[in-house]
DNA sequence: TCAACACATCGACAGATATCGATACATCGG
DNA sequence: CCGATGTATCGATATCTGTCGATGTGTTGA
C-alpha cells in the first residue's frame, strides 16, 4: 500500500522513492506480454533460430519437425504462435508453406528491452 | 519428416532448403526461454518498468502493490520471479526490501533478438 | 522480551498451455 | 474427379501459471 506512514522511526524519505513518469499501461504491457510470450517456449525458439540461421531467408514448414523434434500438429502450433505473434510471416506456395523472419517486430521487441 | 523426396514434380529444389549451421541448442533455448518467460506477463511488465523508471534507480517493494494492483503475496511471487530470471537485483536494508535493474542482463537478451 | 511491521512462503484453486492422435482442408498429378 | 501429399484444426489430457488468504520469517523500536 505504499503508506509510507512508517510509524517506525526510519526515516520516511529512505523508502518509497517519487513516483515515475513513464510506466507501461496495462494496454502496453498486454500486447507486449503476449509477444515475449511468443518467445517463451525452447520449441519455438529453436524453430525462430533455425529461420533466422537460412542462407535465403525462407524455411519450409516440411523441415521444421525434425528441428523440433515434435510432431506435426505440434511444430504447426507453434509456428501459429510465432506467426499470430508477428515474429514470423507465413506464405503458402503450393503445397507447402514458407516462414520467414519479420525484422521489424524483432528490432521493437529489442527496443523495449533497452 | 522433410522426406523431401516430393513424388510431386515440383522442383525439389524450390522446398526444403539446406540446414543451416547455428540453430539454438536445446540447452541453451531452455535457458532464454525462462527468461523471455519472465517478460511474458503484464503485471511483471509494468513492474519492470516501474523500476527502469525510477530516477535513482531503485524502487521499494512497498510501493508495488499499488503499480501492480495486486495482493502482496502476488506481487512478491512476480517480484522473485523477475529477480530469479536475472532482471532485478534483490536488496534488503532493514525492515524494507529495494529492487534495481541489471542491465547486463537486459542487453543479452536484447542481443538475442537482433 | 515483545508487539508491530514488511516481506516471503504455503496451500488451494481456476485458467492457460503443450502435446499428440485423429481428422479436416487444400493442392497437386494423373 | 480421385488419390496422394502437406498443413491446419479438433478433442482430450497432463502440466504449468497466476492469484489470494492464511501463515511463517526476520527486523525494528520500545
Amino acid at each position: 500500500m505504499a503508506t509510507r506512514k512508517a510509524t517506525l522511526t526510519l526515516d520516511p524519505i529512505a523508502c518509497c522513492a517519487p513516483v515515475s513518469t513513464d510506466v507501461l499501461d496495462e494496454a502496453q504491457a498486454v500486447v507486449l506480454a503476449g509477444a515475449f510470450a511468443a518467445l517463451a517456449d525452447p520449441i519455438r525458439l529453436r524453430l525462430l533460430s533455425f529461420v533466422a540461421a537460412q542462407n535465403g531467408g525462407e524455411v519450409c514448414a516440411c523441415d521444421l519437425t525434425d528441428v523440433a523434434g515434435r510432431s506435426q500438429p505440434t511444430v504447426s502450433h507453434h509456428m501459429k504462435i510465432l506467426v499470430d505473434a508477428g515474429l514470423l510471416a507465413r506464405e503458402k506456395r503450393g503445397l507447402w508453406v514458407w516462414y520467414r523472419l519479420v525484422p521489424s517486430r524483432l528490432a521493437s521487441l529489442r527496443a523495449v528491452l533497452g
